[in-house]
DNA sequence: ACCTGAACACCGTTCAAGT
DNA sequence: ACCTGAACACCGTTCAAGT
């Protein structure tokens, strides 16, 4: 009944807390610094160990978008559905997005995983279904995508500083989300 | 008055060769493989000798971005303005990235230099004032963060496949690029 | 002014070998 | 099943030295 006895007080390495202090180091020292070796020695271990676990940095870079993106996901108020949970959550991705130094162009380089990204979709369909969005498809599509575009330019530093004194950077966003929600069928 | 004579038919170095040379390894090799030593490969030249011209390999991705960003703008039809413009700009720089396999990364990626973007900027604006567009900088900037982000999107290998057998992609852009124009007071 | 040669401190990945 | 040690083929960048 008992489980193997573990030989210290770390675990045994495993994908989760490869994905986990991968997270970490791309939010203390930037995409630049993430290397493999870097990840394998906050682990205390050798770097080919990580190999046993996944099959390339590709893959984890996937896995560490989509770990980010259910965290998301899990944060939002559980009672929106509709557009209101779509809007929520393209606020939340932004909000994220741009609170990170790089989780933007993480998720802008990086391949869904076989499994993974699949799963997160059905969630969030089931959410825009509840709600009776038209297209939800193309909606969480385009919505997506202006998302994802605005946090990669708003957490470009040279970027920012000439858009902040040209802009208000919440209300153009808002402007924007509103602008696809609405052609997608939000009566608001 | 002579020009000093060249040593053989290949010019100097300079900054604009090494841009071309490295959009084209861009395009037939892929960002990963993108690397100064291929380059400077490519040009006959020892590593080394590309700091002469850039200052780093930062820059010249900026710089890569926007020269590509330049040629696409110096493609389109220079009688339309306004609203047309813009949707006209939007269309063209889908087209490019999702023509090729890795320009959305490299501009998701990379930085605008000291004076390029400024200058592109404002060739930009000159557009989209004689139409008489409502909240230009605004309204750039929600089409093209749309615009990079659905570029990503589509040219990442598994996120196409998924997403072209769940709808029909030019409707869904076009969707999402005429509620944004209609937002931001496009009356079409 | 512009480029080379040599070096430094890194990378991701493979693979036999250990336990 | 899971990890180490050693190696391979790469990187960006610096800097003295050449022309």
């Amino acid at each position: 009944m008992a489980r193997p006895k573990s030989t210290s007080v770390e675990e045994r390495l495993g994908r989760d807390r490869i994905v986990v202090t991968g997270l970490r180091l791309l939010e203390d020292h930037g995409l630049e610094r993430l290397s493999l070796r870097a990840i394998a020695e906050a682990l205390g271990v050798q770097t080919p160990a990580l190999y046993w676990h996944i099959r390339d940095r590709g893959q984890l870079l996937g896995l560490m978008a989509e770990e980010r993106l259910r965290q998301t996901l899990d944060g939002l108020d559980p009672s929106t559905s509709g557009y209101d949970f779509l809007m929520e959550f393209a606020r939340a991705i932004a909000r994220d997005h741009i609170e990170s130094r790089d989780l933007a162009r993480l998720v802008a380089i990086s391949a869904p995983t076989d499994g993974g990204y699949v799963q997160i979709q059905s969630r969030i369909h089931a959410r825009l279904a509840v709600g009776g969005v038209e297209r939800p498809q193309q909606a969480l599509m385009a919505v997506f995508s202006f998302t994802l575009g605005w946090s990669l330019f708003m957490t470009n530093p040279a970027m920012r500083e000439h858009l902040s004194q040209a802009m208000n950077p919440e209300g153009t966003f808002e402007a924007g989300l509103g602008a696809i929600a609405a052609g997608f069928g939000y009566h608001g």
